[in-house]
RNA sequence: GGGGGGAUUCCAGAGCGGUCAAAUGGGACGGACUGUAAAUCCGUUACUUCGGUUUCGAAGGUUCGAAUCCUUCUCCCCCCA
């Protein structure tokens, strides 16, 4: 099955120009995808862009991930209905190094003819003037052509307008094309449906500026079943480094998709042929308690982003928070055992001379911790039914904790609702 | 330049001198049900030492009492030129 073959049955293809898949059939070629160094992580959104590439590699051609260095200083003004704010340099590369860092994990560097690269466009801007760019760049392009652009075009209806630079951006991304297809013999870009505008800027800067050939593909935006954005939960965004989504958080993340985006986003976020993707849909069918979907999607996506290890981890976190896994259990552990089982989860300390000293659980959960933002709203909740400590309901916001209550003279387990746990360690 | 309208708690949007911590809807969170799903139903949605305390664009003022009236300022929208 050839690369687009392979993207359309996914659902994986919104749309692309005439003549790309001919084009990619003729044999190995060079393609792009950029991200954007917004943030210094890539985020769950990314990773269908990240495997997008990693799906053209293995039908044997040839990746670049572009990390925006460049295109970063500008602010896309796609699908912002705002002037975005400049980042400054320093943070730009302070992201721009994180998820670089992120892209090396994903494909593969060292395979021959069709090894993956990752190059900045900040590489070909730096000593490009301005002079130069308008002449060089500007000229090819109108501006009639410009804002027809949807991106452009609602901004320049809305009251809040647009600048000059946003309005420059699809100029130094569509740069950014001709140059990798002038010296990388880069021939397809890629990217999400709102990067449409911008990439066929590109196709057409080729076209006039060489009289070249170049292609563009997109993949649909990703929604969940209920209509709301795909990769956010109450904690925020679902991020690819562990630092910022634990891996434990992030298999729950996956875990928790509803059966309807499940069997949608098995077919996007993993490399099960269609065979066995309609066989894990029957049998998920079939009991679906067992959650047979989202736990393929979690293990798979697990271990992919954060590694084996990682995957065990969370693993065992999942078992002992979810499963039968009881008081007892954390009991027969040592404290490394412990903390190793609540490596993702919320972690507070406080000292034991002051957890002797006694505290109600307000003041336990709200004010020596950050368990709850307000004293008000933790009454509230114990009040509602919806803290447990160390498994157990907490009867009333007055319910003092005691040096007997400690898992291993140690621990408390606090449990906000039914899926958010904290670890309170006493020292 | 002239005239008019508006700014309310996360959002939308009522309130137009006391009974307003502020209707209603949405969102969010919690509970029940379940499969750590969906749908549904219920509850909560400023802080508090539970005495009170600080909120209705900002600062002053009138009044026993202001989100509500007056003055100035800031920002937004509309109409005319």
């Amino acid at each position: 099955m050839n690369f687009v073959e392979e993207l359309r049955w996914r659902g994986l293809l919104h749309d692309m120009m005439p003549g790309t898949e001919e084009a990619l059939n003729k044999g190995m070629c060079a393609g792009y995808i950029g991200f954007d160094p917004t943030a210094d992580s890539l985020h769950v959104g990314s990773l269908l862009q990240i495997m997008t590439l990693m799906r053209f590699q293995k039908a044997g051609h040839k990746p670049f991930a572009l990390v925006g260095g460049a295109t970063g200083m500008v602010g896309d003004p796609s699908g912002k209905s705002q002037e975005r704010n400049l980042l400054s340099e320093d943070i730009l590369n302070h992201n721009l190094k994180g998820i670089q860092a992120q892209l090396e994990r994903f494909l593969d560097f060292d395979c021959g003819a069709n090894s993956a690269e990752i190059v900045n466009n900040y590489d070909w801007f730096k000593n490009f003037t301005f002079l130069d760019f308008i002449r060089d760049v500007g000229k090819h392009i109108t501006v009639n052509y410009m804002m027809a652009k949807d991106s452009v075009k609602k901004r320049l209806e809305s009251e809040v307008g647009m600048s000059f630079t946003e309005f420059s951006y699809q100029l130094v991304q569509g740069y950014d094309f001709y140059y990798l297809w002038k010296h990388k013999n880069c021939i397809l870009q890629m990217g999400g449906s709102d990067q449409w505008g911008n990439i066929v800027t590109g196709t057409e800067f080729i076209r006039r500026k060489d009289g070249g050939q170049a292609f563009a593909l997109t993949s649909p935006l990703i929604k969940k079943s209920d209509g709301t954005k795909f990769g956010k939960t109450e904690g925020g965004n679902v991020w690819l480094d562990a630092k910022k989504t634990s891996p434990y958080q992030f298999y729950q993340f996956w875990l928790n998709a509803s059966d309807d985006d499940a069997a949608n986003y098995i077919k996007i976020f993993t490399f099960f042929t269609e065979e066995e993707i309609n066989s894990l849909i029957t049998e998920h069918q079939q009991a679906p308690h067992l959650r047979t979907l989202q736990k393929a999607l979690a293990t798979n996506l697990t271990k992919l982003v954060h590694g084996e290890a990682a995957l065990e981890t969370a693993l065992k976190t999942t078992d002992f928070l979810f499963g039968n896994g009881s008081l007892d259990f954390l009991k027969s552990l040592d404290n490394e055992g412990v903390l190793q089982v609540f490596e993702g989860i919320a972690q507070f300390t406080i000292s034991k001379n002051e957890f002797e000293a006694g505290y109600d659980t307000l003041t336990l959960l709200a004010d020596k911790t950050s368990i709850f933002p307000s004293k008000g709203e933790a009454k509230k909740m114990i009040v509602g039914g919806g803290v447990s400590v160390n498994r157990e309901k907490v009867p009333s916001p007055e319910k003092v904790f005691e040096v007997s209550d400690l898992i291993n003279n140690k621990f408390l387990v606090a449990q906000k609702g039914k899926k958010n746990y904290f670890l309170i360690i006493v020292e």
